[in-house]
DNA sequence: CTGTTAGCGCATTCAC
DNA sequence: GTGAATGCGCTAACAG
């Protein structure tokens, strides 16, 4: 492949090869003069450095690994791009660690692919790991930052998933429902519950006075498909049905909404529909929703990796960063109706 | 960062650094003992070779890239996490490129990241590039294989874009239909109709005697916001209302039976809706679709290059494989109501 | 500020 | 089948 090495760039531009690494990588100090010839030279030639064997001398490698669960996810695609936005400004390329797939596929990535040493850092987006398996993590030595989901000891962005949730619910306490579903996922148990989403909606609802009913809280998982299946069983009785659905996010919530239009229910007329994230499709289904920012989470993770990955090793401390969640009121939410006896 | 170098694992192995990297890498034949002891050793000590020194003195660097306009879309993230566990089984990384933002980005990425010698192959997904971009990508000099979009002379997995679009709106003649619109995207020019989504409608709007109204083609972006407000657009006055519409793919699908019921009309009994996907959504929205088996073709993509990867590059020859598709009839379609007189 | 020297960790010659 | 030597392309010390 006889490409272009350093060393003809170095020969063209009349300097030495560490002076032309210098001058390019804009490491130590270079003369103007010899900047630019390297520069000029490089030019020419078309001349991009091999990152392997910058890496394998300096130790940095100008990559970073992202491990995420899904990518087929709205609040996923959405970090992966604004991430790799970020880094590739900064001439970071993006390596992604897919952890689909079974307890093998898992594995595979945080004992084997992490460890190649080819990452100077890593986000770690949304991830619920074992004991093991984040032991496994940490083993791999880089910095970290998690973005939505804690790792103890590990630097993290996120909202307050409890008062986002809080603040959907109460919402719809505020407009006077009272009989109010939650579709969520399970929590990291049961002490858990007082940092989760289905906590938070609890709470709100506790606050207004009403007590939970265990019936009107749907958990599973986090697709669309799966806000759909709940909300068609919430929604089938009449007698039992909530006038009001707190989605944990707002693929569960389309999926009610579009759940509710299938029963012939009109939103938000008959029930109202809330759910947090702030998903681009939120306008096309007038969806009431708490938005978490998710760019902005992506941001903040991106940009404080490449800070620590500036930083000195033993200068590196764990940071929390916690984004402001929004409530934006569309049109999935409205007062409940008046009981049906004063509506005939 | 002390990490464990393959030296290490030779000493405790009680052999040469040499017979450890054949036995490790699967390289040259190796007595069973020596595997044994290296792979024992390397277990011990938690050795995972550096990659980048790996590639360094190989060529091979065990990663590829993927070039991508878009995650934040079903098509692409599908695409991703599909090819992602493909690769992944075969021991490689995957480097995302999303050539997201403007002008500057995809420079970057097809001037710059892509030349880092850091990937050995390169899936380029449905990119959209001119010539100059074009050559840029093919200067990288690995192999490329192309997920939907070809290239000239470069290997191609994908559809029958023309033939899909034609058997969806078929399906819609088929019922009856007669006054179809078409939701899609601008082509690569207009020569391109042969080939294109917006062709396979036309042709079979044509094949059906009927002629092509031009106000009944809204071609825009390709997401569900998109769709939402062509719909919208199309069916606003009761007058010049298509029955049916033919999208060109499945979000663009959703985005118009959402539209349509927010404008109070039901679906399929006041306007039929087909897509082209096999979008995971499907089934919540009951859209009759034709599925392009995405996964499919991510696979076959994935495999092909890594086939490739292993072969000489001199014996390396473009292929292009086509995957069927199937249309799928779920209830967003249905015959086109009698005239209104009629009814009445 | 610049050139020279010495590896980074590994795969791969070539001998044996 | 195995070991010793060489170099992948680059950066980092070290002198000058």
């Amino acid at each position: 492949m006889a490409s272009v090495t350093i060393k003809d760039v170095a020969e063209r531009a009349g300097l030495s090869v560490a002076t032309v690494s210098r001058a390019l990588s804009g490491r130590g100090h270079v003369s103007e003069a010899a900047r630019a010839q390297s520069e000029q030279a490089a030019r020419e030639l078309g001349y991009v450095a091999s990152y392997n064997a910058a890496s394998l001398a300096s130790g940095r490698s100008k990559n970073v690994g992202m491990v995420v669960p899904w990518v087929n996810r709205w609040f996923f695609s959405t970090v992966i791009e604004t991430a790799s936005t970020v880094l590739a400004a900064e001439g970071y390329d993006l390596t992604l660690y897919y952890l689909g797939g079974g307890k093998r596929e898992r594995d595979l990535v945080l004992c084997d692919f992490l460890l190649r040493k080819r990452i100077d850092g890593m986000l770690a987006v949304a991830l619920e790991l074992d004991d093991a398996e984040r032991a496994d993590l940490l083993r791999v030595g880089t910095p970290i930052v998690c973005i939505g989901g804690v790792i103890p000891g590990v630097s993290t962005v996120s909202i307050d998933d409890f008062a986002a949730a809080r603040l959907a619910t109460e919402h719809l306490v505020a407009l006077g429902h009272r009989r109010i579903a939650h579709i969520g996922w399970e929590g990291a148990g049961d002490f858990a519950l007082a940092t989760t989403r289905q906590g938070g909606y609890a709470d709100a609802v506790r606050a207004a006075g009403v007590e939970i009913v265990p019936d009107l809280i749907a958990l599973g998982d986090f697709t669309t498909q799966d806000g759909y299946a709940a909300a068609k069983r919430l929604l089938a009785d009449p007698r039992l049905r909530p006038t009001a659905i707190s989605a944990a996010s707002d693929e569960l919530a389309i999926g009610a909404i579009t759940a509710a239009r299938d029963l012939g229910l009109d939103v938000p007329r008959d029930v109202s529909v809330v759910g947090i994230d702030g998903h681009d499709l939120g306008d096309v289904f007038g969806l009431t929703t708490v938005d978490q920012h998710v760019r902005e989470q992506a941001t903040q993770a991106a940009t404080l990796l490449l800070r620590q990955l500036g930083q000195e090793p033993d200068t590196r401390e764990p940071v929390h960063a916690e984004v402001a969640v929004e409530l934006v009121v569309r049109s999935s939410t409205m007062a409940p109706r008046p009981p049906r006896s004063v509506t005939g």
